[in-house]
RNA sequence: GGCCCCGUCGUCUAGUGGCCUAGGACUCUGGCUUCUCAAGCCAGCUACGCGGGUUCGAAUCCCGUCGGGGCUACCA
């Protein structure tokens, strides 16, 4: 029980979204970071939401926080979203009729509200000092108090105001929370319900002026007219709080968003993913080679499933699907291997000319090519006889590079395979017969090869190969054996096996 | 500690009282195919946290319990 009760009056609002005006979802970042994975779930289930429902998608900086978000971590975000294919109708770069959307070029409106709020009696100015207010929460604990503000300054003596001024302390202003409590209904929970004895008096501007998230995000939202509020399930006990804004502003509660917290995508131990757990940065997939695809349709089943037994869905289709009805409110741990398996389908589905875009980019930044009309023409033909071997774009450049060396070496941990007696008659039965063949072509290789070493020698299969494709390729792994010395081309193919040979 | 959320195979999930001797996918194991690696195909392992209820009948409803997570800031 609250003894600085100010109003005795049952505080219940029931949040509900009755209306049927147009939907708005929000994506609010706050970019002291790079967008992880769990953000980027978020983005993507508020995206699909609001495709689904042929609502807007709303982009927005929470950059209150000037302290830890920097311009190079909000342009990455951007540039995330951007490459994921996650376009907003409203927000940085395409603007809106609500912005700006950065919430650091907004802050008169929040003093406007501020202002008001003071002037209302919702909120007042606490001039308690940190050092205080940490003292008292450790006495809170010690008497086993729930802990949170008490309340101190919600009134203030004449001679009490005076101290403080001459001090010099500024007033951080704070939210009056009444007594009561505050019932909402959760999209994916159902109704929750906070007792206000828990949810103390919270700031809404700092000592210096500057708004905080607990300020910026009701009034956006509220003034950006958003109606559907998917977010992380962190914010879910914060939910009271911005509630208690909206009644401030006047906002009516049947013109409150609708909530869904998302359940939390958990590290591999189980653990809120982190860096030390797990690789989160999305930049870190892309530069690794997964498609942007694949990633939103596996990001999109950590917490969501179409039913009906499917899993590979298109973004067209994600947005077809997606309902919030079908999230789940328990938490999904990430899984590196079913990312790389449904990479892996999807890169299976590219065209050739879309895998050779996708791919260029890795084998010129390894070093493997250039760039040149002619290398494309080569890697473009190489790439059919690979599409089904790879999982991520990074693993095309250690199928092709034997294509491309200039100073060709064959692996050292791979030379002890064809140093052997064996080996080495195989890959002098392949020169001398190879030599002859005046069809160079995939199908004459492998008919010449076979009468050879496999009905001549009497050899099987993979160990004659084997020898031989590690004389080509540098590698036991490669490409299928005929077709990449085809790509190879007789000179640099016969020399190699020569060069194999002791 | 308090408040809140959550609990189906190792992992992601289907499942909203009988269709469940619990289905699919990833992983793993074995096999087929095979010039390596993959891909593909077939088979197998493995789950309703626990304990009480309600009911003719419970993974599905209720209670308790245990476990996990979040919040408890002049972070978001």
């Amino acid at each position: 029980m609250k003894v600085w009760a100010r109003s005795l009056i049952r505080y219940r609002l029931v949040a509900t979204n009755t209306s049927d005006k147009p939907v708005r979802v929000r994506f609010a970042p706050s970019p002291t970071g790079d967008l992880h994975v769990g953000n980027i779930r978020t983005a993507l289930f508020d995206w699909a939401y609001a495709r689904h429902t042929g609502g807007q998608f709303i982009f927005r900086i929470e950059d209150t926080d000037r302290e830890r978000v920097t311009d190079e971590y909000i342009q990455a975000a951007i540039d995330t979203l951007k490459w994921l294919g996650l376009s907003w109708d409203e927000g940085p770069e395409v603007g809106g009729p609500y912005g700006p959307y950065l919430q650091s070029q907004r802050l008169d409106i929040y003093a406007e509200w501020a202002g008001k709020f003071l002037a209302n009696g919702d909120a007042y100015h606490c001039y308690c000092s940190s050092e205080e207010l940490e003292a008292r929460r450790e006495e809170q604990k010690k008497a086993n108090v729930a802990p949170g503000y008490d309340g101190k300054c919600r009134t203030i003596s004449e001679s009490d105001l005076a101290r403080y001024k001459s001090e010099g302390r500024k007033p951080v202003l704070r939210m009056r929370m009444p007594d009561g409590s505050t019932t909402f209904t959760d999209s994916i929970r159902g109704e929750v319900t906070f007792d206000h004895n828990f949810v103390p008096d919270f700031v809404l501007v700092r000592g210096d002026g500057s708004p905080l998230y607990t300020l910026a995000v009701a009034v956006d939202d509220v003034m950006m007219k958003v109606t559907h509020v998917l977010r992380g399930e962190d914010l879910l006990s914060s939910t009271p709080r911005q509630i208690r804004v909206y009644q401030a502003m006047g906002v009516a509660p049947s013109d409150y968003p609708t909530f869904a917290h998302l359940p939390f995508v958990m590290g591999q131990d189980n653990a809120k993913l982190s860096k030390r757990n797990g690789e989160v940065s999305i930049a870190w997939y892309r530069d690794r080679g997964f498609l942007p695809e694949a990633i939103c349709n596996y990001l999109a089943l950590l917490g969501w499933s179409p039913g009906e037994d499917r899993e590979n869905v298109t973004m067209q289709e994600l947005t077809e699907l997606f309902t919030v009805e079908r999230v789940h409110s328990s938490p999904a741990r990430f899984d590196m291997k079913k990312l790389e398996a449904i990479n892996g389908d999807k890169i299976r589905l590219l065209t050739i000319d879309d895998l050779l875009s996708r791919s260029v980019p890795f084998l010129i930044k390894d070093g493997v090519i250039s760039g040149t009309p002619e290398e494309l023409t080569i890697v473009k033909t190489a790439l059919p006889i690979i599409q089904e071997r790879i999982a991520t774009l990074a693993e095309v450049t250690p199928m092709l590079k034997f294509l491309f060396a200039k100073n060709f070496v064959i692996d050292s941990e791979e030379l002890p395979k064809i140093a052997d007696a064996q080996s080495q008659a195989v890959l002098a039965k392949a020169s001398e017969v190879l030599q002859g063949l005046s069809d160079w072509s995939h199908s004459s290789i492998e008919e010449i090869l076979r009468a050879a070493l496999i009905e001549e020698m009497a050899l099987k299969p993979r160990i004659a190969f084997g020898a031989v494709r590690v004389a080509i390729t540098g590698s036991h792994i490669s490409p299928p054996l005929f077709e990449s010395m085809e790509l190879l081309g007789r000179d640099r193919a016969l020399a190699r096996i020569a060069a194999a040979i002791n």
